[in-house]
RNA sequence: GGUGCUAUCGUCUAGCGGUCUAGGACAACGGCCUCUCACGCCGUAAACCCGGGUUCGAGUCCCGGUAGCACUACCA
């Protein structure tokens, strides 16, 4: 059975994006891609009391920042809409009813507090074939006053009723045939009278059904439930068009155990999310990928070789080269610690792909904040060189202060190591030695100096060091030619004469 | 506790019965380059969870143990 691709990113709006999310969305994305499919994203907002505003526009923001394109849902449209699960309520309604109508399911006046009472009473308690005889529902109350109480008001849950006993079998594309027997499910809330919502299962089901989802890749937090959801299936009849499933690993925390979670983030020094969230609850702001400096690029590529690999080493890949290369049989079983180290390589590797113009319109406004307004062309220059030294573009302040102003302040490790007993003296006579220079070039330069350092045989090191500290402030930075070709003949005499007077 | 999934260097991983004295990348360390710091290049150290099978032969297949993770809600 050969159907159109077509897989959904179903996100629930209850806060930032976390980056395992993006990952799933990547990897749905690859793949439909891949297949010429289309990709969808549904919102999964089936908990009212979970909702938090602006959950949604930013998972939107993420995938465009991120270049995961969505074919058709919320933000997009399509045929199959609404997108969102709040706005789908009539719609599971009658799914809801066509179960009950088959005995399938049932309806239930247990209270959250009643069964909260029960698991507290009896250990390891599950609502199923063993106890549902002994509960309050449809099963055991008449119909009549099942009608008369729901007419009356009460609040119930309708709950799936799961036939014990028996194996079901899943094929999951990443990890083979899983088996599971089907006793130890329990009567899934399928939908909540209060809200008039479904519960997540019930409405997963649907919509994949509804909007003709073809593949299930999702996280591997699902597998448990997957028999569960193949359960639905057949109990609507849909079994023949049922999504093949993936369930991914999971991204694991750097240090000690568990999956990353939303808080490692700045507890580790690293964003766990795509964009930074203003959470609108607590008020706390949390890092994010785009604001911490990182390529989208850099984030995709890493992101997609933590639990994919295909053949070979190569490890640098643009979307459409992940596009080509993305298989599901090659995703990882095990999860997958989450590598922040390689995260900031991967940056650096793109960081150094893109040609100084590029990074020059990035830099432009870091400049700014430190109050420096510099023509386009001379930045473009002097990050073409240092550019590879850096992760993050705006590590390039670092690397290119001394060209925009005098240093300040000299470092002192550097003067320790690099400021000798003769370096007064020695600066005192290159500084009149290049006051006698008119051509600044740095070849003329090259010559005159090193003329000189070997007629008075002096060591190189030694006078080029100290000279590097006049200019830089520290013993750093790239080739001293380059320092005073770029700052010209008044800026580095004057920069001498500086540090003569402060270092002397 | 129950059920499921998983298990190769510190980390991400390659490996789909012999070519494995286990390969790559990040990180670490050392060297080269060099006026410095980087980059780059070269190199070093570093792993098949344990125990049984199957087989002429197991990192690779099977079983058990152990460990990790997930799930076990009127959350997704």
């Amino acid at each position: 059975m050969s159907r159109p691709v077509r897989v959904r990113f179903a996100p629930s709006p209850t806060g930032a994006l976390h980056i395992g999310g993006v990952r799933t969305a990547l990897y749905n994305y690859l793949f439909a891609r891949q297949n010429g499919g289309q990709m969808l994203l549904r919102i999964e907002d089936t908990d009212s009391n979970r909702f938090v505003p602006g959950a949604e526009e930013y998972i939107i923001e993420s995938l465009q920042w991120l270049g995961i394109k969505i074919d058709e849902g919320i933000s997009v449209g399509g045929e199959n809409g609404p997108y969102r699960q709040s706005e789908r309520r009539e719609i599971y309604k009658k799914y809801v009813r066509q179960l009950l109508l088959d005995g399938k399911a049932y309806i239930a006046f247990d209270t959250p507090q009643e069964l909260e009472a029960k698991r507290a009473e009896v250990a390891n308690f599950q609502y199923d074939a063993s106890t549902r005889m002994q509960m309050r529902n449809s099963l055991v109350i008449p119909e009549a006053e099942v009608r008369q109480r729901i007419a009356d008001g009460e609040q119930y849950v309708v709950r799936f009723k799961v036939e014990p006993n028996e194996d079901i079998h899943l094929h999951d594309l990443i990890r083979g045939e899983v088996v599971i027997n089907s006793s130890i499910l329990d009567d899934k809330v399928l939908y909540k009278s209060a809200d008039e919502l479904p519960t997540y299962h019930l409405a997963n089901i649907v919509d994949d059904y509804l909007m003709k989802i073809s593949h299930v890749i999702r996280g591997e937090e699902w597998l448990p439930s997957a028999p569960l959801h193949v359960l639905l299936y057949r109990a609507f009849g849909w079994e023949d068009v049922m999504p093949q499933f993936a369930h991914l690993p999971l991204l694991l925390k750097p240090d000690g155990n568990g999956k990353l979670s939303k808080r490692d983030g700045d507890r580790l020094g690293f964003p766990v999310f795509p964009l930074e969230w203003h959470d609108p609850k607590t008020g706390t702001i949390s890092s994010g990928y785009r604001e911490s400096g990182y390529f989208p690029e850099a984030v995709i590529n890493f992101l997609a070789l933590l639990g994919w690999h295909a053949e070979g080493d190569k490890e640098l890949y643009t979307m459409d080269e992940l596009i080509n290369a993305f298989s599901l049989q090659r995703v990882s079983k095990a999860g997958a610690k989450f590598d922040f180290e390689k995260g900031k390589w991967f940056n650096h590797q793109y960081l150094i792909q893109k040609n100084n113009d590029e990074l020059a319109q990035l830099f432009m406004p870091i400049l700014k904040e430190h109050g420096i307004e510099a023509p386009h062309d001379k930045v473009a220059r002097i990050v073409g060189l240092v550019k590879e030294r850096v992760n993050f573009v705006k590590e390039l302040w670092y690397e290119t202060c001394f060209f925009f102003e005098a240093p300040t302040e000299y470092d002192e490790k550097s003067l320790k190591k690099r400021w000798k007993e003769d370096s007064p003296k020695h600066i005192n006579e290159l500084l009149n030695v290049l006051e006698g220079v008119d051509d600044f070039s740095a070849e003329n330069l090259d010559k005159v100096v090193m003329a000189w350092i070997a007629e008075k045989e002096y060591g190189v090191g030694v006078v080029m060091n100290a000279f590097r500290i006049c200019l830089v402030g520290a013993a750093r930075g790239p080739h001293i030619w380059a320092i005073t070709d770029e700052i010209g003949k008044e800026e580095t005499l004057a920069r001498m004469r500086t540090a003569l007077k402060k270092l002397s």
